[in-house]
DNA sequence: TCAGCATCTGGACAGTCGTCAAGATTACCT
DNA sequence: AGGTAATCTTGACGACTGTCCAGATGCTGA
């Protein structure tokens, strides 16, 4: 609690810039550390090592592990909730915007996939820890978001509403992704692959 | 090392049954511990306190933390891969099993909710550790059973064929599960019986 | 150049973890 | 009933955790 204070009297008390850039340093750190290890094995002084900096420098930057941790999750959520976005805003029809969303899918499985288990890690900390549950519930319905501009899109295309809600439609994408990283993870050939097809088969039958 | 084969002479040595039973009860504290707390904050001294024993006692009927989760992972298997094979036994027409299916996820959600976020906790260790790995997949894939028996049932009724993979059928029913699992547990009324909702207005599109 | 403040290091702390083993306790067999 | 093996408790160990702090280091402005 003193420590709260004495860090956001040191941000008033000079320039604010290099203290905010510390912090957003430091919590690429902890999310580098938390994609590799997973929330369970991730400790400060890993995610110091990470850094370039001593374990101890991070409560100078953080009151304690859980504000390191919420800081670090919110930056997070920058990274992953316009993915697709460049797929909607180029795709000029239904079949092009459809392959166009199974092929994003599937790269961003192949690229991205410790940072993604990351996310499906913290979302399910959420579960049985009160602290990041509103961010978790505000990035997923950030995510929600995302997925249903990739549907609108898509009826616009073909002229005929969406069948199902928003949350329906995150749902389901969201759990073949899940699925596919599962797969992916496990060293099973061809997930990627799947998913896109998959994909591509599924958002006709929802939008 | 030394404490296994030990642990399986003392086996061989002697009736099995009793060993055997401690084991199942071990683990069923062990499942308790893990769904209360979150795979992150289960230690063998909680899993002990849930049970009437010492935390040594565990040693002795486990070789390590490790084979005791493993264990207990496999027996959680029973009672989660058979939920809705009542209503596909029961149900008389498409109708009737589609509003059936949805109650009984409905139900489990509300009854079941730690049970069930145990469930998804362990799913994404899998994808961190290797060591349940194995047998995460292996649940999955008798879920994906589950729910695809209910997929082939509603086709006999509808006498369509279904029109998704058992993968896709799996993955978007499990996505609807998680997301309402979510929502629940964050304490938004009405989650439950959205989710029914949901999977009665799903099922037909996908079956 | 030097004082003063911001930043950073490295170690110490109390607590918890998994693991182990010596000894107490219990149950079973002759 | 007595002895032997199975079972359980208790306390200890080294390693690791988050947290804190005294002091080293670096930078800035006079």
């Amino acid at each position: 609690m003193s420590q709260v204070t004495s860090a956001q009297e040191r941000i008033s008390r000079r320039a604010v810039d290099k203290f905010a850039q510390r912090r957003e340093q430091l919590a690429g750190s902890a999310l580098q550390a938390l994609a590799e290890l997973g929330y369970a094995r991730t400790s400060l002084r890993e995610i110091a090592q990470k850094s370039d900096f001593s374990h101890g420098v991070l409560h100078y930057y953080f009151a304690d592990k859980v504000e390191l941790l919420t800081y670090s999750v919110r930056k997070f959520e920058d990274v992953c909730v316009t993915r697709y976005d460049d797929v909607v805003a180029e795709a000029t029809s239904a079949e092009e915007l459809k392959q166009g969303f199974g092929a994003a899918m599937a790269a961003t499985l192949r690229a991205d996939a410790a940072m993604h288990r990351l996310w499906y890690d913290l979302r399910n900390q959420s579960l049985f820890e009160e602290s990041f549950r509103t961010d978790v519930l505000d990035i997923d319905g950030q995510r929600q978001a995302m997925v249903w501009r990739v549907i609108q899109r898509y009826a616009e295309f073909t002229g005929q509403p969406p069948r199902v809600t928003p949350e329906v439609a995150y749902a389901a994408f969201d759990g073949l992704f899940q699925q596919a990283l599962l797969q992916r993870l496990a060293g099973r050939d061809g997930a990627a692959d799947r998913l896109a097809a998959d994909v591509a088969d599924l958002l006709p039958r929802l939008a």
